[in-house]
RNA sequence: GGGUUCGUAGCUCAAUGGUGGAGCAACCGGCUGUUAACCGGAAGGCUGUUGGUUCAAGUCCAACCGUGCCCGCCA
């Protein structure tokens, strides 16, 4: 029986055995340092010369990243190490040796197409490793939350004969001769079992065809779209927020270990823990083209100060750059010399992404300062609405025109419906729609003629309103964009084990 | 689908139209209780493809192929 890294703490001072692969090592003359990983955690193993011999000793020399090796020894407490501890190895065994891993220990050195080509080995890389980990304990929120209160986990079918919304593109297949679509949604089959059960959430992948690429698209990703009977959208925003923040809460607790990895401001995650603000569409609007202002902030004016703040900060690193190259070419010993021109190098790639920053924001305060009512938000426009806000915000009450037919009318103003996104701060944009359902047979009939749905395919939707119809409501949770947040990641595609996008099928 | 950036060594990037360089990785040697970054050596290239301008093209022009980023669509 081998331990776990995870679980080394109650071995402190006895002998244990690892099994792992060799995230890097360095060789000294008498110590060879391996940092071992063995999917719990990380830690050093040292093999000294006269522990093991040299036989052994030169053997392990022979060792390279992603190596996969037993070793066994003393586990030892060292402050100095990241886990506290680290093995004083008294012999080892090798399974597989790995010449020239192409991934190196610091995976940031490489670009995102050679990373994506190599998916099946970069998800060793330390900080997929800790994303995936915390994806894995977001899943385990979401099911913990809803059991806790008493929902039931159901599944909609993956095979569906209509096109549910009808707007998304989705992907056609071939259902024993019959065209059949891959679910873009398990929505309407959500409303069904809610009946059935009260509460129910469905977990399960959701497939769209729509060739976008963008940072927050995917063509397969997992959605979590939990069914409420008898809660009025009001009861469906406090669900949402206490939702949300129960999930990010755990990970701030559970992934200590992995949001520090990832280098995550949690500071800014905390702040779940206020109340989220619910503002309507109309007002969001409003604070958009800079018309009404958030405790003293403009939208407006926030971005203004964002790009000014952005040009000061090009110039000083320009400025550094300089100094840098400066004190290079007057003279320097290799060892600063590269540490100098490795900093040069970061010092670029920020200017690059300030000055993409310089080139995008004028374009988003023109976008927000001229929206036009009626309209969708854009992700530029979120990024202006949620800079105002300390918490997570809830915008509600959408016009009609830009939401799905199954949407509750606001009472008495039919160019309304009872909708909410829930958007994340930080620029991070839409992580939960939902709405109260229509109720009423008659509006929905019309609404199905209104978005030109086939009305057949309907039916059997419309037997939940003929047969003990009741207010109900509920949302949609992309798991991915609650990843991306939580772990503060730029791309979608490094919140998921093996992306599918426009363009990537391939490993 | 629209806009834009870029294709140079295995990887990440340099190179006022004038003899293509560096760091990392890999290889060899030295140092070292080290923790991405020690010291040295050698090695690595038809500069994405095709065509054009020029005495001269990695650099300018055109087309194509590929990639990144932004927008649209959404979760």
């Amino acid at each position: 029986m081998h331990q776990y890294i995870s679980g080394l703490s109650a071995h402190e001072g006895q002998q244990a055995t690892l099994k792992g692969w060799v995230y890097n090592m360095r060789v000294s003359k008498t110590n060879i340092f391996i940092e071992l990983r063995d999917g719990s955690g990380f830690l050093q193993c040292v093999i000294s010369l006269d522990e093991v011999g040299e036989e052994a000793f030169e053997s392990a020399k022979r060792l390279s990243r992603e190596a996969s090796l037993s070793l066994t020894g003393e586990v030892i407490k060292d402050e100095k190490q990241i886990g506290g501890y680290e093995l004083r190895v008294t012999s080892f065994e090798i399974y597989g040796q790995s010449p020239e891993f192409p991934i190196q220990a610091n995976e940031t050195v490489h670009g995102v197409r050679h990373l994506a080509d190599r998916r099946h080995l970069w998800l060793r890389s330390k900080r997929q490793w800790a994303i995936m980990r915390v994806r894995n304990r977001v899943i385990m929120a979401i099911h913990e939350f809803f059991q806790e209160e008493g929902f039931v986990q159901m599944d909609a079918p993956i095979f569906t004969g209509n096109a549910c919304e009808g707007t998304t593109d989705l992907f056609e297949t071939d259902f024993f001769g019959q065209p059949a679509y891959i679910s873009q949604s398990g929505q309407l089959y959500g409303e069904a079992m809610a009946m059935a059960q009260g509460k129910i959430y469905t977990f399960g992948p959701t497939f769209r065809a729509e060739k976008s690429n963008t940072p927050r698209h995917l063509a397969e990703f997992w959605m979590i779209e939990p069914e409420m009977a008898f809660y009025t959208n009001e009861m469906n925003m406090d669900l949402i927020e206490k939702f949300a923040r129960f999930v990010v809460n755990s990970c701030l607790e559970k992934c200590k270990v992995e949001l520090e990895t990832l280098g995550r401001d949690t500071s800014r995650l905390e702040m779940v823990n206020k109340p989220f603000p619910r503002v309507s569409y109309d007002d969001s609007i409003k604070i958009l083209r800079g018309e009404m202002d958030v405790e003293g902030k403009n939208a407006i004016a926030v971005q203004e100060k964002d790009l000014a703040d952005a040009k000061v900060a090009i110039e000083e690193k320009k400025a550094d750059i300089e100094a840098r190259e400066k004190a290079i070419k007057a003279g320097m010993k290799k060892g600063p010399r590269k540490f100098n021109e490795s900093k040069i190098l970061a010092l670029r790639s920020e200017i690059a992404d300030l000055e993409e920053l310089c080139r995008n924001i004028p374009g988003w305060i023109e976008s927000a300062a001229n929206f036009k009512h009626g309209e969708d938000f854009g992700d530029s426009d979120e990024k202006l609405l949620t800079r105002v806000f300390d918490a997570p915000v809830m915008v509600y009450n959408w016009p009609t025109k830009v939401k799905a037919f199954y949407m509750k009318e606001v009472d008495g103003d039919p160019d309304y419906v009872k909708g909410v996104d829930l958007l994340a701060p930080d620029g991070f944009g839409e992580i939960v729609g939902g709405s109260e359902r229509e109720t009423d047979l008659d509006v929905l009939l019309r609404k199905i003629k209104e978005h030109d749905l086939p009305m057949e395919e309907f039916e059997w939707y419309l037997d939940l309103r003929r047969f003990g119809s009741v207010p109900h409501s509920g949302f949609g949770l992309g798991l991915e964009r609650m990843v991306r947040w939580v772990c503060d990641i730029h791309h979608l595609r490094e919140t998921i084990p093996f992306p599918r996008r426009y363009g990537r099928l391939l490993p």
